[in-house]
DNA sequence: TTGTATGCGTTATCAC
DNA sequence: GTGATAACGCATACAA
């Protein structure tokens, strides 16, 4: 664990408290905290008179005692691997509109993709006591630490053994980009994969389907980044055998392959049809616009922020995870214009 | 302010605290409590076996409590309008960066470009008693409500009436842009531009050093999509005037000027030159890949959290303003490839 | 160097 | 309906 220098103590000046607006209001500090709680239980004529103390002393019941004795802090948790990337982006939406309904709050940290920055984080987010956790993608490959009843919710399918997962069922996504590669007529496919369970699965789904229609096909890999698309289709296309179709396993490795045809010559669709996957905001603005596998972000976010509330209201202290189905996004570089 | 449904009450089981670390490592909770402050002041022996015991229980040191005492939260709030879009991602980063370093976290909350869910974000925010706040591209036209000495940081050139900025000199990237295109030769130029003070401050620029070269532009207009920035371009394209050069006042609408450049079998750069703004990670993947007017996101990100930590550490009472100078990466869009 | 005691702002359990 | 009062987990002034 690293140093970390902690700020000069500068205690912030309080506002007022409750004990003001209970002197203010001529009642106890009791009645002010049921105004601003079970609203029911005190007389209306009471209630306003705190009330209008309290908006002139600009009163609001302070969460840092609040959490104290509730044992809870309202805060959830995420841990991305980086927020420049739309795809999370849409998931943190996701997840921050269902929070926000329930009035909690994300508290966010970046794992770049790296276990121990992962764990960094982690820890990070649990010395604010977070009621609850989400981790996406995670890289870490234990159960990332959980004291107390916290819970930990995986957004990534890499982690069969840990209980609470939101997971997309590539190997659909797979079987999709294949069909609808076969229904545009090509015959000569081939699968621009990158490392990881991902890929394998989109991978064994497209193979799947290209099997029950009897065509093989090449392949080749990447890194996910838009260069080693790039080299990953030369390399496809440097081989010499027939090739008029593509499918390729990130958009932005597909804007690579896009890079890689253009300089060719070579016409989309006409010549070779390209399917990406993810469905990122990117691939409508690509050119041709590319047609990709649609990965619910949003959807999932906020299916992992329900499991977690679930969680930590021990609703369902079982196991539970969902597994998301993908869409065809269907562009012009399958398709006309 | 809309209903939000509070969460039933379950408290969290509550961790080993304090105390039990104190009655196992034969302590007072002072003691435990000074171990895990002010290191120095304590017996290395009493610290070694308070730290082991600790460790045995999985304390850590809750910040529920330290925090009310303390009287800070050691969180900041970050209002961005979308977590989507890349270059708040940037930002975020760099906000995150900094304050990691200094043990606090960033509470996110989005405020979609509209007024009222900006406002309802900050509310939001300020109930979980943040210490200090940045708010990213403000669309409230009065100032955030910021109860005690709390401090509102503007990412935004909109507020010259608020005291705390963090600004792009936007009038420097229109001048760039000129420049830019005067340098490969071009004299028949446009500005697409978008309602508010960026684009207008932007266009100036533009428009100053085109004066020196005593050259006169054409204009239209759209609002930062993608499709407005088609239709923008079609209308000068439609227009008949010789065009050899397009600024566009952000990169998501040039994109929809490339599209509409292709459409009509125009090459780029040979026929038309195009500058976008923001160069956020999409002008890369564009095809030609778009020259764009650099904003430092991650360090304007950076900035903006140093001068709130600044603000809350009580250092500068003094209002502070930084203003960051963009830079023109040079790409296919105006030069070879 | 360590312990005792107080207070941080709130909710919740009793009484009344 | 309302008021005392005891937690909640911790930091710290003061005393030892």
């Amino acid at each position: 664990m690293p140093e970390v220098t902690h700020n000069p103590v500068t205690p912030l000046p309080r506002g007022s408290g409750i004990r003001e607006v209970a002197r203010l209001a001529g009642v106890s500090i009791a009645t002010v905290s049921r105004v601003f709680n079970d609203a029911e239980l005190v007389n209306p004529e009471t209630r306003q008179r705190v009330l209008e103390r309290a908006a002139t002393l600009g009163y609001e019941p302070s969460s840092l005692g609040r959490n104290l004795v509730r044992g809870r802090s309202d805060l959830l948790g995420l841990i991305v691997p980086n927020v420049s990337f739309p795809l999370y982006g849409e998931m943190i939406s996701g997840i921050e509109d269902v929070l926000g309904q329930r009035g909690m709050s994300v508290l966010l940290a970046s794992s770049h993709d790296e276990a121990a920055s992962e764990l960094l984080a982690a820890q990070h987010l649990l010395r604010h006591t977070v009621d609850g956790g989400i981790v996406v993608n995670s890289q870490f490959d234990a159960a990332l630490p959980a004291p107390r009843s916290m819970n930990w919710i995986y957004v990534s399918p890499e982690h069969v053994k840990f209980p609470n997962r939101v997971e997309l069922d590539n190997g659909a996504g797979g079987r999709l980009a294949a069909r609808e590669l076969l229904r545009v007529g090509r015959r000569h496919l081939a699968y621009i994969g990158a490392p990881g369970r991902e890929s394998q699965d989109r991978e064994r789904g497209f193979t799947d389907e290209l099997c029950q229609a009897g065509l093989s096909y090449r392949r080749a890999g990447g890194d996910y980044s838009e260069l080693s698309g790039t080299w990953a289709a030369e390399e496809l296309l440097d081989n010499g055998a027939a090739l008029d179709a593509i499918f390729v396993a990130g958009d932005l490795m597909a804007a690579g392959v896009l890079r890689a045809l253009h300089r060719r010559g070579l016409r989309m669709p006409e010549d070779v049809a390209v399917v990406g996957f993810d469905d990122s905001p990117l691939a409508a603005l690509l050119y041709p616009r590319l047609t990709s596998i649609r990965q619910p972000a949003y959807a999932m976010g906020a299916a992992a922020a329900e499991l977690s509330l679930r969680l930590i209201a021990g609703l369902s202290a079982e196991a539970e995870s969902v597994v998301f189905l993908p869409e065809l996004v269907r562009r012009e570089s399958t398709g006309p214009p």
